[in-house]
DNA sequence: CCAATAATTATACATATGTATAGACAATAA
DNA sequence: TTATTGTCTATACATATGTATAATTATTGG
């Protein structure tokens, strides 16, 4: 009769031996993702504060991550996917020439607004905390390194422009608009047309530099 | 007789009233920085840890800062006018053409790995901790940028190219290599000579494109 | 029903923190 | 000397933390 069986968490949907899990690592994690802000990271959550926030017991924590610092690496995976994905889904939207990089951006900025706390991990918090914690940073950063190369690549060729050292211009875009997107974070609403328009020039700049100096119309030193 | 009169820290030599000061605020800065490390940051001192590692009780921190907060911030302007100055120098020494950006990212690379804790708190922690810490870093950020912008204009007119957009170039290039310093701040010594090539590549890409973008080689979407 | 088992809580402990209060100390001014 | 005045320490308190241990609860298999 208790047809109720509220379909919960039934994270995994097989029979349970035991008590059924009243919460799961989402959940911890969504408690933590309440908690940052624009003056909170990660690294200053303490167990105690997540576990309140979620409403379970100190100890129960434990039952999903060793320690914080875990639930940070798992927090930083899922932002660095996901933005990954709408940057994906805009790459693919606009496959023609050169407003590729572009809508690249412009998808990058929205998540960065829509999502402020998310993207915050990614681009604040990946040069402090733990030796984990960095690395997880960078792992994202890598993944975006090498699928804006392979872009950049195919532009050149389809574009029959020169590309020097593509790698390294890939490298230079990911990082500069992270930081830039990263102090961009708490502009005002109307500011934020003026940064984008921003960092879409320096990115046109390094664009245009790698080009020209494949081209060989300026000597490298 | 007790000629001894230690020339201790007469921090001002003002005859004083009261005890002297045993301690001084740049004693308290020495010992939060022999704190900070890799795998710490300002942001999570405490107070008694610093008051601890100076060697004083607790509450004798309060005489000199109001809280942790305000001793990083002091730090973050010592370490700023520090690399400032170091660059300066740098670029003083070398105002041939174009080595000028060169020598000054030698310069930059070299203060980096000789005072790792120091550039730790203007590459790393700039995007974490109190609104007035951020604003700190920003502040220094803000310094360096306006001191290259002169240079690149300098330097277009010297070599008689154009400059597009010289402030956004700058701004662009200080981002870029306070970034890439930042995550190439615990490499191993026998990478780091890669480390400032690629620098040097990135940033000439933005020197570049700034250039071809001026001489109107190229359009501009 | 009962036993087994997994998830969660309750309680407790040692330790850390920021800071309030009061007193000890050292220097100057009289 | 003595009084005064800053600097520093000692002690204390309320509160926070990570985690160990044991008990409680809900679920499944028999």
């Amino acid at each position: 009769m208790n047809e109720i069986a509220t379909d919960e968490q039934r994270q995994s949907s097989r029979p349970h031996q035991g008590r059924r899990a009243v919460i799961s690592r989402e959940d911890l994690m969504v408690a933590a993702m309440q908690l940052v802000g624009p003056n909170r990271s990660i690294s200053t959550l303490s167990l105690r504060e997540v576990a309140r926030e979620a409403g379970i017991a100190p100890n129960s924590f434990y039952r999903h991550f060793r320690d914080v610092d875990e639930l940070a690496v798992s927090l930083i995976e899922q932002a660095g996917g996901a933005l990954r994905q709408v940057i994906g889904q805009a790459r693919h939207r606009a496959t023609s020439g050169r407003s590729v990089v572009r809508s690249s951006i412009e998808a990058f900025m929205e998540q960065l607004w829509g999502e402020q706390k998310y993207m915050q991990l990614l681009l604040r918090e990946g040069t402090v905390g733990s030796e984990a914690f960095k690395a997880a940073v960078e792992r994202q950063l890598v993944y975006f390194e090498e699928e804006l190369c392979a872009d950049l690549v195919r532009l050149a060729s389809a574009n029959e422009t020169g590309i020097y050292k593509p790698a390294l211009a890939a490298r230079a875009i990911t990082r500069l608009v992270f930081t830039m997107g990263a102090s961009s974070m708490d502009l005002p609403e109307e500011k934020r047309p003026q940064a984008v328009e921003d960092m879409s020039t320096m990115v046109r700049m390094i664009v245009v530099g790698t080009q020209t100096i494949a081209e060989g119309h300026i000597q490298v030193d």
